[in-house]
DNA sequence: AGCTTTTTAGGACATTTGTCCAGTAAAAGA
DNA sequence: TCTTTTACTGGACAAATGTCCTAAAAAGCT
């Protein structure tokens, strides 16, 4: 995760060395829960290797998919995360994956050892607002099938590696009608 | 809009001085444009009296409206006051509105200044981010009956002061189905 | 107050989307 | 490789939601 804080500012090797000293590791294996649903998140995950997904049970128990992260991409319930309140995700490893690991604390102490990495987190924050914000968009502007088409044309990724039943709730439909969105669109 | 970054964080005199000096002040009347689609979104504002409504357009030129504000609450196109690209939103003023504005420059000029401020923006995306994640469970999880239920137990307010055709399309519904779905419920 | 405009309600019908299901294809496990 | 499980497709029908429209109610204007 150092490159995407790079990215984002130049800190000075001790700023990095402080950030290399609070980033654990972990493997998951396929299908296995990193976050259950009604536990705080205390943790930022970064991934270096595999996907995530994180989903939600609905009134009738039927899993809708809130979010998907791939390599090189952060995941985590930032709403828990964030409130510090019970999370409603679960997030789960859609392939084996390699996570890099940082937990509430060692933010915690990062943001307090200076002003560069108050920034940081508050640009990073901006942008995933910028992002959720976007994908609200679509669900207020566009209908299901417009949704895929745009997935289809800018986010090949996740026609390509989500299986079509985590798509279909990601998109705001039922497999059923996804399946008649894709026959149609070909 | 003192007060809101006072809640979050104890700054000093001089810190309190310098938003003071940053702040301006500018009425808008009931119906006028705040912000205009395609214009870059460089300011946000705090509503110290009225109601404004941000809103896009479809593919068919209907209105969405996408968001609300009341008294003591910021207003902008956040992604596009982030992003520096044109807003797809257009805002605009329900009733008579008297704002306080802080611009692009004043708001870099208050992160620059210091730490604190620096935090406080952090921690103010981050319950942007929170309230936004919301609704976008609300739009993935409940239809929209159960979005105007929930309105009705727990934002009287949006029922009381906004005019039906708008928060039909804050729901994600027509104004016909928002006539069905109040029909049954009462 | 009286006139005009805007907003809301709701009927009739069309379209979209969901539900239930079974057959097939694909993937995982032994 | 064979077997078992899981994922995907698509038919038939049902339910939810949208479209178009008109009348009534409410709000705004002079």
């Amino acid at each position: 995760m150092k490159s995407v804080f790079q990215s984002i500012q130049d800190f000075s090797a001790d700023e990095i060395n402080l950030l290399d000293s609070l980033i654990t590791f972990r493997t998951v294996k396929k299908g296995e829960l990193l976050l259950a649903e009604n536990q705080v998140c205390n943790e930022i995950v970064f991934i270096e290797k595999g996907i995530l997904r994180s989903f939600f049970l609905n009134h009738k128990g039927d899993e809708i998919t809130n979010c998907f992260a791939f390599e090189n991409e952060f995941m985590a319930s930032f709403a828990s995360f964030i409130t510090g309140e019970k999370a409603e995700e679960n997030i789960q490893a859609l392939t084996d994956t390699e996570l890099q690991i940082l937990d509430r604390k060692s933010l915690e102490k990062l943001y307090q050892s200076g002003f560069n990495w108050q920034e940081t987190g508050r640009k990073l924050t901006e942008l995933e607002f910028v992002n959720l914000h976007k994908r609200m968009v679509s669900f207020q502007k566009l209908s299901g099938a417009q949704r895929y088409e745009e997935l289809c044309q800018n986010h090949q990724k996740y026609i390509q590696l989500i299986p079509l039943q985590y798509l279909a709730s990601y998109l705001g439909i039922t497999p059923r009608h996804l399946s008649r969105i894709r026959k149609a669109v070909i």
